[in-house]
DNA sequence: TCGCCACGTCGTAGATGTTGGCCATCGGGC
DNA sequence: GCCCGATGGCCAACATCTACGACGTGGCGA
């Protein structure tokens, strides 16, 4: 392929002039249009590796989750890369499956690659170690979870207050004996929703008992074995509220299994709307802003770049309650319109539900149009 | 941060016995020993972006998608990314949205950053050209469709049998008047699905009028109004076949508005399984191998660079129907268990369903911990 | 009118960090 | 003594960007 020299030889200027016309340096508009000229001819493209070389730094960022087949990350990485794309950098996308060795690799490798940044879904708060990133200049943007390491941008979902607003409307449907299916007590996310969870019920018109709180493992099984727990109590709860997607799904089989369904019992989850308005029992969801979030990081890793010695952020993002199936009180056969509440607002829903998360900036007319994607 | 010189010269050696004892060169055991020590001292990680200049090509694969939301790709992206992490490449992720143009800027990317292959699923049989990567030596895999610019690796799955399993399924259980939602004629893919349902329709024991087939466009809204437009029809079909994850959502939205479900209605489609198996009504399902996809497609690439100028070779993967739901014939109450077909062997399941695909290497005794994936 | 200075433009050379080719050296076996 | 293999050092190459210096021109003051 054709390198700045071939293109200098024919524009007959020097590298530099070539170099200066494409990125912007003061050269006469005269030599421009022949270096212009020369590089379509020859169809130059710059040699991207060498100039990271050169200028000690890469167009490309890293992703570090801890699964891409969660649909939490996915939107998160969407949002990602969207930003990404629009600063003409790249995503690698690195899975760490929450295994501190692999991602310590995985942030050895965006050192060795002199990435140009890292949005990091840490593994553990004590364990994820970013400090010789941020040695090196390399800005690192937390999602969820702050390392201990160091003080660094962060953002993150209101948890409290979906955990908070999602047991609120069920105590407004009638259910008293409500439980909690959280994760591991390391996991701050878990511990916030609980936190929201707890704070519902002290309101005065909660039921006085201290509410039941099963601790998970943040997984499908660990839902499903949570959920079977519960229902063999003695006393089993009426309602559940579960603080992930992948437990939901855990959950609402261990219901399939007995037969339950509302009103018998009320659910509630964390996590995306892809299909949780089509199962059965209708799933009350708060829905995280995860595209948002993803945004959000990619953008606080840009000023970073641009400006490295502020100070670090901590955004929270609002979350959003969308709220499903026939309530208690008014036991209706049909199941009802979904309604939106965010922050106590609400406001109906009209058309078929979006499988993507709303917001994509492309998607303004037609959302699904713009989400959808083809093939399969 | 260290680089080779330093290492050198703490080590007492030349630059060059440094690149030869991280490298694999010849070196004598003691000096490798004192290079290992000096590495280990400094902190040393050799500069992969000078190595890729010097090397003339990066550890770097491109994947090339239409949008990550898809679960379908989300398992092909984990399955690219698990057999490249084994060899020690990264992935960088690119979503096309089915645009040419963004499409042919990734693949330029993937050319100035002199990428070590790219895995993709073309956006245009006709528009996206991968020539002048294969020129440049950089091999080339198609998901799904294969580019006209090119005779190059190809992996997909076994749409048409797919189809034909699915559609004979929805003939077994007694539906006569089945229709088919498929995608825009320019897909390969469904073309074959189609292809699928109308052989099964060729049966003995198929009714003899021609079967109705919508085609939309892959997306929810698409499969949304398919499905309205289906049963606004006079004579209505009693069952449909819908051929992607996206279309079926909003088939099911459709059937939603309706109040209809099965034995009134047969349903199945093309997709994964997260959560086909907690809808309503159930979903029998053509699961698509995605996450075996994108191995074999990483596989591909890396025989290739090994071996470039072997002939193309053409893959196609088994799928596999995930029957759900009561029967038509005898319509029974509680949903039995599902059953898995491939290629008409059925096996019963057993346990909660899996979040995950299975399959996944690391994930042999319990699927649910290796795929789950934490918070959220 | 001449000279000096400032500014815009351009070319040369060097730097980025690693690897591989080439050659020299050394030691052992025949 | 010769040859061969193993080992290791030097140098160049990968392709780009940028610091520095040079050059020309135009303006302004003397």
């Amino acid at each position: 392929m054709a390198n700045i020299y071939d293109v200098a030889k024919a524009a007959g200027v020097s590298p530099a002039t070539v170099s200066r016309a494409l990125n912007g340096g003061s050269v006469s508009p005269e030599r421009a249009a022949r270096v212009q000229a020369a590089c379509e001819e020859l169809g130059f493209r710059p040699n991207r590796v060498a100039r990271g070389l050169r200028r000690q730094r890469s167009d490309v960022l890293a992703l570090i989750i801890s699964d891409i087949e969660n649909p939490f990350f996915t939107a998160l990485a969407r949002g990602v890369e969207d930003v990404a794309r629009a600063s003409n950098l790249s995503v690698v996308l690195c899975n760490a499956d929450d295994n501190p060795e692999k991602e310590a690799e995985y942030l050895d490798v965006a050192l060795a690659e002199h990435m140009a940044g890292v949005v990091i879904f840490p593994a553990s708060v004590t364990e994820t170690d970013v400090t010789a990133l941020l040695d090196r200049g390399v800005p690192v943007v937390a999602v969820d979870r702050a390392p201990e390491s160091a003080a660094i941008d962060t953002v993150t979902a209101d948890d409290e207050n979906g955990a908070y607003a999602a047991t609120r409307h069920l105590l407004d449907e009638g259910y008293r004996r409500i439980a909690c299916i959280t994760g591991s007590r390391g996991s701050a996310a878990a511990m916030e929703r609980l936190r929201g969870f707890l704070r519902a019920h002290r309101e005065g018109d909660a039921p006085r008992r201290r509410p039941r709180v099963a601790y998970a493992d943040f997984r499908v099984r660990g839902g499903y074995q949570a959920m079977n727990d519960l229902l063999d109590l003695p006393e089993p709860p009426d309602a559940v509220l579960v603080t992930n997607n992948l437990m939901a799904s855990g959950a609402l089989e261990a219901l399939h299994g007995r037969g339950l369904r509302p009103p018998g019992i009320g659910l509630a989850s964390f996590g995306d709307t892809h299909w949780s308005h089509l199962v059965e029992p209708a799933l009350t969801t708060v829905h995280q802003p995860a595209y948002e979030i993803g945004r959000s990081a990619a953008e606080l890793l840009l000023q970073r770049r641009e400006a490295p010695d502020t100070a670090p952020q901590r955004l929270i993002l609002p979350t959003r309650l969308e709220v499903r199936g026939s309530s208690r009180r008014a036991a209706d056969s049909s199941p009802p319109p979904a309604r939106k509440v965010e922050t106590r607002v609400s406001h109906p829903e009209t058309g078929p539900r979006q499988w993507a998360r709303l917001g994509r900036p492309d998607a303004a007319a037609d959302s699904a149009t713009a989400a959808g994607s083809a093939a399969r």
